[in-house]
DNA sequence: TTAGGGTTAG
């Protein structure tokens, strides 16, 4: 573990500016009520604002009471009880207000109450209601739609909302830029077999260009992030380069793709970018938090002290979001120490995701039972555990091989009324599997009452390759490749399960499936950021900085190995080549590339920080841990999965990865 | 009157 950045020492001193709308101040209150108590004769002017200020102070059950005797009640009297039994969750004050408007002759038929009515029942999760409220109502404007829309979308109800808007159109009612907005949500909500969402974002996408709406800066902005939910990342940067007036939201979207899509070195890129094209375009927590994110992705800690200092500054650290999102990033960045350190600043002010993180942290360097510890106090403080807060805990007993505290953990999600999901059962796979239990974890499997998805088979294939097991692999492999038939990865994996057990002739047939189906294998990249700059290497780039000088460098500790006895593990070498050719490839890993830069490029007492976008491979596992004691550095590698922190010869997962 | 972007895991 290590601690090579310190925090900046006022964040213990900056003082804490609670967030959200200032409410009316109380005097006003006692004076109006003292004005109009309810049982005196009071005009009802009066009693309308009384009404209005008791519930701007969420006082809704004398609200309520006193709408009951008031003959006419105005408009914003109205909207300020729904307004206040949405915020309050008080369904029955909502269908209360809902029956005396029906019997109202003044407001019965008013199109801007029909809508309050319908965003109060749709934030109350009433959606039943909320339709009954539009079909009843008699006049429906653009408002009236749009609120529909925006409440069939929101609550996941993709194929009505969908329906509504073809309403719109049959109807002949404009669609703007706010139905294209709720339209295309309802896209991405809209699950069908037949039509998959990108095809109807696509298709909306085109009719909003046909109506002049397609660079409009909401609806391009929504555009943004439906393509980025779909993965579809050129598509958005498409509509991000054509939009004339890009506002925050708009660049803070495109940081979300690029972030959401593991392109996290884009998304710093275009921060950056915006952040000199605009002295107007000021970060908010959104995209602070967007960056963060993207930052703890490719393992770029200069540029995350960077974002912290900038909190300091502008005073985000009041926001436990932002400080949850710092904390991540220190310990994905291995800066484990630096992220309790800010967990424990955010004190009482720590929500479930505050929890989850720093259980989460402890897991992916290896601590189990400090995150099993973590955990504890939680319950002990009071907080539920969420589906997360199970899958990290029981990572991190994954990761440390506590086997028995895992089944412990697992059996206990139900006190807790959290029902165990597939990503649970895939982390208990994984547990089970990597100490070598296979028969458990195929029985746990067995047992499942819902339908184990590829994480689960994913978890069985990879502690196949671990303890060398053909059978189960094969059988991982017969759902696999009907799960997921174009990840190229399964089919790499078992191939290099039937190399390790000498069945040369599978190996084979895998390739030719590889090459029949045009299945790419994901090519291995390594990251490390010297002076703020990130520099990437993958094993068949030729652009690699300071190549030569590399690969003498490896090749120099190869030797100095060879002499105490190292034998290069070629194993995950499928070529059927000749072993020195192997070793040959080996030497080229990106992980080696990336170390050897480190050591060139860095001072003697640097950390060295490496990334990797795959598993770490057991010959450049070794090979560090020998770099690490050879040349007296610390280097921290962080794999697909968790941490290697190599010191002198040994590495804190004691081989067990 | 309405709207657009974010936090924790594997």
């Amino acid at each position: 573990m290590s601690a090579t950045a310190s925090p900046h020492t006022s964040l213990l001193h900056l003082p804490h500016r609670p967030f959200g709308p200032r409410r009316p101040r109380l005097t006003r209150l006692r004076c109006l009520a003292s004005l109009a108590p309810a049982s005196s004769g009071a005009s009802p002017e009066n009693e309308d604002h009384l009404i209005q200020t008791l519930c701007a102070h969420g006082r809704l059950a004398r609200a309520a009471a006193l709408l009951q005797g008031l003959p006419a009640p105005t408009q914003r009297t109205y909207e300020s009880l729904l307004l206040a039994a949405a915020r309050a969750g008080d369904t029955a004050l909502a269908a209360a207000v809902h029956r005396r408007l029906e019997a109202d002759p003044v407001f019965c038929s008013d199109p801007f109450l029909s809508t309050r009515l319908i965003d109060a029942y749709a934030a109350l999760s009433a959606l039943p209601a909320a339709r009954q409220v539009f079909d009843e109502a008699p006049v429906k404007n653009i408002f009236v739609w749009n609120a529909m829309l925006k409440a069939l979308a929101l609550a996941d109800h993709g194929e009505e909302a969908l329906a509504c808007l073809s309403d719109m159109g049959r109807l002949g009612v404009p669609i703007d830029s706010y139905s294209y907005a709720h339209g295309l949500k309802a896209c991405i909500a809209a699950s069908a077999l037949h039509t998959p969402a990108s095809a109807r974002v696509r298709e909306m996408h085109a009719h909003a260009i046909r109506r002049g709406y397609g660079l409009h800066t909401h609806v391009a902005t929504t555009l943004i992030d439906c393509y980025a939910k779909l993965g579809m990342v050129s598509f958005a940067e498409h509509v991000f380069t054509s939009m004339p007036d890009r506002n925050l939201v708009s660049w803070s979207a495109m940081i979300g793709c690029y972030a959401k899509n593991e392109r996290p070195g884009d998304a710093i890129q275009i921060f950056q970018e915006m952040m000199a094209s605009d002295a107007d375009l000021v970060p908010n927590s959104i995209t602070i938090v967007s960056v963060l994110h993207a930052c703890a992705g490719v393992n770029a800690l200069g540029q995350g002290k960077v974002l912290h200092a900038y909190i300091l500054r502008r005073g985000f650290d009041s926001l436990v979001s932002v400080l949850n999102a710092l904390m991540a990033m220190y310990m994905k960045c291995g800066c484990l120490e630096i992220g309790r350190y800010i967990f424990n600043w955010i004190g009482r002010r720590r929500n479930v995701v505050s929890w989850n993180s720093l259980i989460s942290g402890y897991g992916m360097h290896g601590f189990g039972r400090e995150s099993i510890q973590v955990f504890e106090e939680m319950i002990e403080e009071g907080i539920s555990p969420s589906i997360i807060t199970f899958i990290s805990v029981l990572g991190a007993c994954s990761h440390a091989g506590l086997v028995e505290q895992g089944k412990k953990l697992f059996e206990s999600m139900v006190e807790y009324n959290v029902t165990p999901h597939a990503e649970h059962y895939a982390c208990m796979v994984d547990l089970l599997g990597r100490a070598g239990r296979l028969v458990e974890a195929v029985e746990l499997i067995q047992s499942m009452r819902i339908q184990p998805s590829p994480q689960v088979w994913g978890s069985l294939l990879g502690a196949c390759r671990i303890h060398g097991h053909v059978e189960y692999a094969e059988m991982a492999c017969s759902h696999l490749f009907d799960l997921e038939p174009r990840n190229a990865g399964n089919y790499v994996l078992l191939a290099d399960i039937y190399a390790r057990a000498k069945l040369q002739n599978q190996v084979d047939v895998l390739k030719e499936l590889l090459e029949e189906h045009a299945l790419e294998k994901v090519p291995g990249y390594s990251w490390i950021e010297v002076k703020k700059k990130l520099y990437s290497f993958g094993s068949v780039d030729n652009k690699i900085p300071q190549l030569e000088e590399l690969q003498a460098l490896i090749g120099e500790f190869v030797t100095q190995m060879k002499n105490e006895g190292y034998v290069p593990d070629t194993r995950s070498v499928l070529y059927d080549i000749e072993e020195e050719e192997k070793e040959r490839i080996l030497l080229g890993h990106s992980e080696k590339l990336a170390v050897a830069f480190g050591l060139i490029n860095t001072g003697s007492g640097e950390v060295i920080r490496i990334t990797k976008n795959l598993r770490l491979c057991e010959d450049c596992h070794s090979v560090t841990k020998f770099i690490s004691k050879f040349t007296d550095r610390e280097i921290v590698v962080r794999d697909v999965n968790r941490f290697h922190h190599f010191r002198d010869g040994v590495c804190s997962c004691r081989d067990y990865w």
